[in-house]
DNA sequence: CCGAATCCAATATGATACTG
DNA sequence: CAGTATCATATTGGATTCGG
């Protein structure tokens, strides 16, 4: 077995490298409402309590730029769009989950 | 096995409650840099590349507000101050230790 | 050394209204 | 529905200085 031989300095980066992807309130959350498949705009919104269009739109702006999320439109009447988690997101889960977990024992609001 | 019924709201909230305790570039940092046992606030400071005076002032109170970190004042001349972790800052480590591994395998500025 | 105080810039977030 | 535009506030981050 090998053993971790980063040093503290390099795991402050490596850190600090995830914090960049995943920062502010709303990027995680909103990664988690999109699970299911094809999400619209207005459904995302519903998921997320209190998050406002213009917040929401830009957080998805920043989510595509970093390749987490898809934003495909339908040719149609009318044209309908939808975003989708690319596989890249998915690789966050473990990130994702274990602040579920954390969240879940030691919520100050009682069970 | 117990399966878990939390919904998907449910998860959004414990998610929230955890961004809330780490929220930010600098917490996440701080907690790992005081990994070693007692800290002085310069030698904190040193291990956070880039880290301000007032922004760590900042961020150690509101770690110590949120029961992560212990404030010490020890008397002597001069009086010396040490941070320490508190064993509930220990239960974020499977959270912190993810985003490291995931910061570890994706960094874009390579290996 | 350990911060607090001050000043300021940059971001993040929010409320509301509006357009195609 | 899917955003954009505008305005306002809040929070964060940074530079510098200063006192115990």
């Amino acid at each position: 077995m090998k053993q971790d031989i980063s040093t503290m300095a390099d795991k402050i980066r490596y850190v600090q490298d995830t914090l960049q992807m995943i920062n502010g309130k709303w990027k995680v959350p909103i990664l988690m409402s999109m699970y299911g498949g094809k999400n619209r705009f207005r459904d995302i919104q519903r998921n997320i309590p209190a998050i406002t269009t213009r917040v929401l739109s830009k957080e998805l702006k920043d989510l595509e730029a970093n390749k987490l999320v898809t934003r495909t439109v339908h040719d149609g009447k009318p044209v309908s769009i939808s975003y989708t988690l690319t596989a890249y997101s998915h690789t966050l889960t473990p990130v994702v989950d274990e602040m579920i977990k954390w969240g879940k024992q030691h919520r100050k609001g009682g069970l």
